[in-house]
DNA sequence: TAGTAAGCGAGACGGTACGTCCTGTCTTCCC
DNA sequence: GGGAAGACAGGACGTACCGTCTCGCTTACTA
């Protein structure tokens, strides 16, 4: 089988690993020290002490190529954290909501602060909003999988009768995630523990009075 | 006081009106046209009719450009909504929270889908995500304003003890625009009228059962 | 008397002498500073506290103004040099022609040696090498008089006896300059006394032996 | 041995030949069509359809690219008028001095006349006179060779009883070449056959009477 | 076990845009 | 009305990258 492009599709089988690591570190490297528009193609060719044409060979951009060390290096970290495998990883359930949800914020909040990380996932939710399809793979793959614990959880508290039964869960996990990630995507707001655990109290209480 | 970059300060009494004009026109037609990315400063100026330099000499970037010509596009708008001075406007307050809010997050969802506002603000929120200044700016100027007439009207609302009275207007506002922000940002999901209505009911009742 | 172009002629009554002087000091500052090349208009009316205007209303371009300070700065040094009127100056006739041109050509090496005059000299030179019209003035302003005063002396000689009769002085005097001309314009020898000296006598007695 | 510069040699192995001549091309006919100074980098790259990273990459400045241009030119039109390999010519020697230089001076003022070779040699002439390396560049390259005929034809001369055996060969030359060069050079007086005839009957008999 | 074809490092190439500098015109305000 | 000041449209500068290409080389499959 062939790729709909006019180039027939590389040899996936003889692809230089060596190559592709150095791509991905010299990547995120230079993503990290110059920020993502200064980050050049040749710029990580050059760092990565690789031809031009090997990274066009095997990504359609410079997105592509730092959604894809991005997606490495959250697996690896993964990996590192625990789960070795393809992420068979659930939000805690200990019956108190409340408290798996803060517990499940508070590490978000060491992320989105994590230098290591900040820079790259800033850069790819950039290139997302501006680029429907990087928008949409970055979705996909980095956040959908994060969304599905939430979904799980929060059905999960439906069934112990914590939640509204008549709830959308798909719904209902934004009020967690998205106040955070407004603040921290367009500066709105500071970020911390207290924040995420009032964000926490307020979904779950209502704003109004009971 | 005298700023304090190497350059001396353009002389603004003799700015050409009729230049910043096309300016801002031309740099919106394009950004709609080809995207952000595809804008360049050149092509603003070809457009316009005007000499790079006049640009460079009152922005400082392509995303100074954007953000005063979309600024001035909606004062425009405003302006042609009602309002013809510096923003009076407030949200509504008929003694119905939930309906006041669902009316505005309604015009938002319009606003959001206006072709005419849609690629230069997504070309603005990207930028202010990977260059804090901007995005600082971004958040200062255009969302700052609605920010606030969400507290008044939280705060009234609290006055009349229909929202609780512990509650920080600024992050209970986030119930409201937060979710749909991402939804429109990232792409993680639709928006839609009933969208933004359930959102209100969500937040004003808690996900919890009464 | 309106002059062929499309503009009126300026009012020279009014023209401000404290700007042409400030203007010639400019010019030739910068010519010798850095070059004829890189001396520009704007530069010139910055250094001399000029409006660029007042350049383009009473001079045509660059080497315009600098034939015109180049011609003041001669003008200058004739007058400082002796004669205090429009130059009444010739070549000495002490009946010896070889010793009184050897005379005249050392005050030439002198004065092309001369870090005052070389570089708006050699910049002119050089315009005028390119540019026809600049090349007629430069030759008719600044060179024909110095060539006239050959023609004279030569004249003075062929009646005295001393060169030969059937001589066209306007080409005898060629092998007294144009030697040297061309060795400073385009660095084909040495400059010295010694040198001029023993041109002239080749020239008055000829290559082939006698 | 490596050049000091600072940015990496660019390989000469694998330069374009195809661009090399086009950008002479394109360089030798502008120059003609426009003048020196209305031919720009930019334009040259245009119309050789080339980038103008590959004409800053193998050449250092417009007068560069244009003396590597006029060269080629010379050299083949030197192959196109006999002599094919590196220009073994040689001033005849006919036995009559006067005469073989008179042929070559015919020779020369066809040359400088001639419309494919004015434009572009002019424009390098006034460059050398303005920036020294230039000029001593195309000194050395363009004019070095010819001169060096002229005196391997005087040395002959002298060997042959025709010219003063104490006679500097590289002054005598000067008496033929010289007064044609600043001629051309500055419009100092018409250029002809005949001209150059006088020329060469004054400089080898000289002006003095006999 | 040799032959061959792909991936690879390297980097020249035709291009586009950058941000700066200068041109020659124009407008404004001062004298 | 001349002059200082400087904004303006325009255009070239020299640089940095883009994405394509071609060159030898290394390396892994195939005959």
């Amino acid at each position: 089988m062939v790729t709909q492009s006019g180039k027939p599709a590389p040899d996936t089988a003889r692809r230089s690993e060596r190559s592709r690591r150095a791509i991905y570190d010299a990547a995120l490297a230079l993503v990290a020290e110059a920020g993502y528009p200064k980050t050049t193609i040749e710029g990580i060719a050059a760092r990565a002490g690789v031809g031009k044409q090997t990274i066009y060979r095997w990504w359609g951009s410079k997105a592509d190529v730092l959604l894809e060390a991005f997606l490495d290096l959250s697996e690896q970290a993964a990996r590192d954290a625990g789960a070795p495998d393809g992420e068979p990883y659930a939000i805690p359930d200990t019956g108190d909501l409340a408290a798996d949800i803060k517990a499940v914020l508070r590490a978000t909040v060491d992320q989105l602060t994590d230098p290591r990380f900040e820079a790259p996932s800033r850069a790819l939710a950039a290139e997302g909003v501006v680029d429907e399809q990087v928008g949409r793979e970055f979705t996909a793959k980095l956040m959908e999988p994060s969304i599905r614990l939430y979904v799980d959880r929060l059905r999960a508290a439906q069934e112990a009768g914590q939640v509204r039964a008549d709830l959308d869960p798909r719904i209902a996990l934004e009020f967690f995630i998205s106040p955070l990630a407004q603040r921290w995507l367009q500066y709105t707001g500071p970020i911390s523990y207290e924040y995420t655990d009032t964000l926490v109290d307020y979904a779950l209480h209502g704003l109004a009075p009971r």
